[in-house]
RNA sequence: GUUCCGGUAGCUCAGGGGAUAGAGCAACAGCCUCCUAAGCUGUAGGCCGUGGGUUCAAAUCCCACCCGGAACGCCA
């Protein structure tokens, strides 16, 4: 909520006050059509039901009542009972200086109330790439974390590395395959093996470093499980780098064991009796709890399924005191949720500090065809590729757009030939575009945005407006957008900011003035400028300095 | 069969109780003697999957159905 909605929500709450004797806090909206107003509200017709009037009526008893302001050049009744505010041109320019003296700091607020949130996402297995169909959650985890944290939470990001499973004796038993195959022995892949061209490679190294001293020997395959993790571990970190994805804590599912976290928390299920043995395997009654059926938690074979150690880390994560855990997980994975949440509530009953944000699955396609993503069978496209061939900024851009429900086709033909169409030069231009202005003005006229302006008399023109109230709308823009974590909100907002920005570039010969004239334009500018430039960088997209 | 997503312009997607349903791309027509045309301006293009219901008001909420994706393991 900027300063003139609060005002306009002053004034209507006093006019609703003379009028009815009521009180109630209107919903504030800035129509489309500029004809409706600078700002609407439809509080008269809210009230219809509650007054037993006619809408058209309420609205004109609260208007008629409305205090005069000198921001407000008018206020309009307009059926079937819209309220329509209309600000004066000058009634924004404030703002310009705002901007200027808060700088990056614009927008931030303190709604987040310094909560303490768990961030987990990507989580990859460290048994190859990463790869395109990784990179939304990337993008998402990222993307949530630097809007939240202008939103004043207190976010912490966290990989939890699966170091520990069965998924990691296989990765060894394929380095293990794939090396003694470079001695030219015919050791098969084994069974459920990975199969990519990065398994190789690392063998491959492998021999390099070691030569022959991993053949036959005792240990051989604690070493390519050591090795394989922490190379891939290694080169996913790189990958995620590039990406612009970091993270706080890389947590170890092996640090569990070590730990005894499992066996204690088997223990903790046990003695409150939330377990039970059937058919050799011991089983969690999960079903108890909201899931829709009981789930076997240790095989009959002895080892655990995947759950197991993951309550045992979600308990640990609750145990640091967080007054929020957000786990990011893919569409695919939507089913296990349930469980996780009942297995969590019979240990702390906080089930509800646990929320998980679902995305959905990227579709890639190319000659038109699907490509099913999969590590095991080694066919996926590498984010590394994908970085090298259109860039990061193209990507995450192309990622923050859309929302985490949203089923997305990702046309790999589109994206590597039509760079040049892609949404996120438009944005980028726009911030080149002022730049390039800056320099030119500083060559001609030796001007450069100056705070503390005496007025901004000469700032005219519905495009000025509309740039200065686009300006303004920004940092409720990001408290929504932290609230719902619903980053593609701030990327629909950096989108139209940068309309605003061309259409006003477009119409108005800016060099062209008394200097006067320019530096009021600089400053609006580099109000603009600074307003870009941090919604970008939340998003994780460049903002250069010329194009 | 059950659960979770989605179905909106030719394509990719916003909107998720309120005014004439939006953007990008693609199409069409204009705009560089002038700050980067990666831009601007305009035109065209929609039974908002279908059928009921709730409401002063439904693309939006509820129910049923149709279509697409995903999940329903002692895999992870």
């Amino acid at each position: 909520m900027n300063a003139i909605e609060n005002t306009i929500k002053k004034i209507l709450q006093t006019g609703l006050k003379e009028a009815f004797d009521l009180e109630k806090d209107p919903h504030i909206e800035t129509p489309k059509d500029k004809t409706h107003g600078d700002y609407a509200t439809n509080l008269a017709m809210s009230l219809a039901k509650e007054l037993r009037m006619a809408p058209l009526n309420i609205a004109k008893a609260i208007v008629e009542h409305c205090p005069k302001h000198e921001d407000i050049k008018a206020i309009e009744v307009k059926p079937p009972g819209f309220i329509n505010i209309f600000i004066k041109d000058d009634s924004l320019f404030d703002l310009i200086e705002a901007i200027l003296s808060q700088g990056q700091t614009y927008g931030t607020s303190a709604i987040g109330q310094n909560q303490n949130i768990n961030i987990e996402f990507v989580s990859v297995n460290p048994t190859g790439d990463i790869h395109v169909g990784h990179a939304r959650g990337a993008a998402a985890g990222e993307n949530m974390t630097n809007i939240m944290k202008k939103a004043g939470y207190n976010v912490t990001k966290e990989y939890y590395v699966n170091d520990g499973g069965n998924q990691i004796t296989n990765l060894a038993l394929s380095l293990q395959a794939r090396y003694e195959q470079l001695f030219d022995r015919d050791t098969p892949m084994p069974k459920d093996g990975y199969h990519g061209a990065e398994i190789i490679r690392l063998a491959e190294t492998i021999k390099e470093n070691y030569n022959d001293q991993f053949l036959d020997r005792d240990d051989a395959l604690d070493r390519f499980e050591d090795i394989g993790v922490q190379e891939l571990l290694k080169t996913i970190k790189t990958d995620l780098d590039r990406f612009g994805v970091t993270f706080d804590i890389y947590f170890s599912e092996k640090t569990l064991y070590e730990k005894d976290k499992i066996t204690d928390t088997i223990k903790e299920l046990k003695d409150q009796g939330f377990t039970y043995e059937k058919d050799g395997a011991i089983w969690l009654k999960t079903s108890a709890y909201g899931d829709e059926k009981d789930r076997v938690i240790i095989k009959s074979d002895g080892t655990y399924t995947y759950v197991l150690p993951d309550i045992a880390y979600h308990n640990d994560k609750l145990s640091r005191g967080y007054d929020k855990l957000i786990d990011i997980l893919g569409g695919d994975h939507h089913g296990y949720v349930p469980r996780l949440k009942a297995a969590i509530e019979m240990l702390t009953g906080q089930k509800d500090k646990v929320e998980v944000d679902i995305l959905q699955m990227v579709k890639v396609l190319q000659d038109g065809k699907e490509i099913k993503m999969s590590k095991r069978s080694g066919k996926a496209i590498t984010l590394r590729d994908l970085i090298d061939a259109v860039g990061k900024d193209a990507i995450r851009y192309f990622f923050a757009r859309h929302s985490l429900n949203t089923h997305m086709d990702l046309d790999l033909d589109l994206a590597l030939k039509k760079t040049n169409e892609n949404p996120v030069y438009y944005a980028q231009y726009a911030h080149a575009r002022i730049m390039s202005l800056f320099k030119k003005a500083q060559e001609s006229d030796g001007l450069t945005p100056q705070k503390n302006l005496d007025n901004y008399n000469a700032l005219k023109g519905e495009e000025i407006k509309t740039l200065l109230k686009t300006l303004s709308e920004y940092p409720s823009v990001i408290k929504e957008a932290a609230q719902t974590r619903q980053f593609h909100k701030l990327t629909q907002y950096i989108h139209t900011l940068s309309a605003n920005l061309h259409s006003f570039y477009a119409h108005i010969p800016i060099l062209q003035n008394d200097k006067p004239t320019i530096q009021q334009y600089l400053n609006l500018l580099e109000a603009t400028r600074l307003v870009l430039k941090d919604g970008l960088n939340l998003i994780g997209v460049s903002a250069p300095n010329q194009m």
